[in-house]
DNA sequence: GATGAATGAGTCTTCATTCAT
DNA sequence: CATGAATGAAGACTCATTCAT
């Protein structure tokens, strides 16, 4: 009994492997059922035992990805929290730490992309109970808490507006260059995004708006 | 002569028009060579004559596009200028109306966005001589020199983030309504260009920051 | 030990529920196991334990559908043979109800028409001990006792022909309402019928052959 | 111009060919698109070029055959018209002579058979114009007009009749051999369709009803 | 007896591109 | 210049059947 379901998890394992290797190296259009499962050593059959489509693997990739991205950043600041008192200096010390590792790793930021809606994105950082770990969007709300000098006009939107910005901008100058190299981007992006939380912030002690 | 030429600059609108109306109703994607040469009435060879394939068709049709957009947004701003006197609310200006035009054209939206990077969108923007006319980004130095108590710390990297940003919120709001509605969207979006203007301004002259 | 039989029992009927509801509504050919089961309720391996493959299904499903049909036909005519005292009567009597049946539920016609040939037809209607009921060929024999006065060359070349001559004219009228419809058809088939029979009698008081 | 012409006649032949033999000898649904192209010779899109699908093909092949059984029936019958000067005979003789033909190719009775309606059928006999020859169903009338004694309730009933009866009973005997051999058969089968004929006749000069 | 995961051959269909006319 | 018939590789997806548990 144990070991049908450790099998199963194997082939679904190797299928996940599988097609983020090639999506990565090759692209999602240029790769085949017949190429990911050749890779991953199953029959073609099994790819439709797991996965209804090519999009449905693509999808869950995504989510994948994407939420291993934001747990890892925000794992980061943990680490260092205290040289980051501020709200905005957290949000900012997120969006570099993931931008850089996009930057590190450009297949990454290829392949998320130009496949990733914000419904897919809300799916992928409110992790859906897949796990018992906590998710994204209750670090961003606990942050929000542990700073209660400051309030937001409206915490979804401005976060959906920062996420727009960061990755829109990094991904033409990073992948492309264009219209400056990403090293260049950066701190124009960290002041607009600093500008956008200002903008978000109502308080009676914020006297900068 | 002149007939031939004509005769092939029919053949070339034809494909053009073809091309753009199956893309707009059945993505790109979906659409097959096939599919625009039936259309536009010419032979499947024909089109190789013009294009070197379904990219280079759909590369040079959303640079008309792209043009086309800025540029009646810019005749619009002409017709009141006077109301907008400021630098800033000229941009909102050209931002709102471009954006109100996506969303009442949904289509548009779809087919420019997934395929538009910024050196495409230079390109459109340039004009590239392909007609005599001046182009988009003469005007907006125009409108910068229009505004002398205005400097920006970099005109082209602002403009770059106010469009990406611009892009990015609305095809999400406009197509999915996610995470909320494009109406919803707007007064924070625009709230968020004019802090990213802003940040960008260098004057001892401006006291409206 | 009963137990077990009447497990046995209950899968056997789902199986044939469910794949005579899949049959009838959409067809033999877009139906597979794996919907059989599914609908069924039962293992996929289940399935091998009771049928050889789909057509052993289809062709167990067909004899007892047709059974039926020529039962409830025959037992209909019990209720009211006083009216049908004739040898002919009682047979027009029979294709009619049957055919109307067929009418009414033009889904058993499709599933049982182009699937039936004489050697299936003849095994439903011969029961085959599969119930210690009495079957269809003993009625049509008792009814030829119980009307000595007529006399057949050939009784079964007869049954025969009545029912091809039935089942396929039907096909044709009832489902695509070629080259009439089943209503304008049947006083013709009724008329061919009786004509069939009368060339089958074999009587000194038969002058009109 | 006429060579491209010539060429394309070609492959359609090739490809009628093919998929003729194949659906004779393995059947409809064994043959694929795959090897039907093969056997022509010519590559898989060519045959999406012709057909729609391969009940295209099938529809299409059904229609030429019935059409040549039905008119090869008649040539015969031109021959020795002298010999049957009463309609009813004439009807038989087709009858016959089409059934012999199939009695001794079977192959062409499966392939008919199973997938032929009354829609098709008439589409076949009545020769859409793809020829300029004369098509089966104005034999039919001319053979009426012909023999001015007859006069039938509802022609083209009796003629759907006799087919289908015809159609039906022979598939099973030949085939078969169910529940008699074509041979025991046919005298019922004759006298069967003479009584249809006389029980659609009516015609003061008819003594024989 | 019952299960259902796994198989992989097999099928249809599309389509960009070429090239003889 | 223009045509459009022909290509054939490539792809997605299905499904009857098996067999280890």
């Amino acid at each position: 009994m144990g070991k049908v379901q450790d099998n199963k998890q194997i082939k679904l394992d190797a299928l996940f492997k599988s097609a983020y290797d090639l999506f990565m190296n090759n692209g999602i259009e240029k790769t085949s059922i017949h190429d990911i499962v050749n890779k991953a050593g199953v029959a073609k059959g099994t790819f439709y035992l797991y996965f209804k489509d090519k999009y449905d693997i693509r999808d869950r990739l995504i989510a994948q990805t994407t939420e291993k991205l934001f747990m890892s950043a925000y794992h980061a600041l943990l680490l260092d929290q205290l040289l980051y008192p501020k709200f905005e200096d957290k949000i900012i010390f997120i969006v570099d730490y993931i931008l850089d590792q996009l930057n590190t790793n450009k297949m990454i930021l290829r392949f998320i992309y130009k496949n990733l809606s914000w419904g897919l994105f809300r799916k992928a950082i409110f992790n859906d109970s897949l796990t018992n770990e906590i998710n994204f969007m209750d670090f961003y709300h606990k942050m929000l808490e542990e700073n209660p000098d400051v309030t937001l006009k409206n915490p979804e939107i401005m976060l959906f507006t920062i996420i727009e910005l960061a990755s829109s901008t990094s991904y033409s100058t990073i992948l492309d260059g264009e219209p400056v190299s990403y090293e260049e981007m950066k701190p124009y992006l960290n002041e607009s995004i600093r500008a956008i939380i200002h903008n978000h912030i109502i308080s009676e002690s914020n006297f900068t708006q």
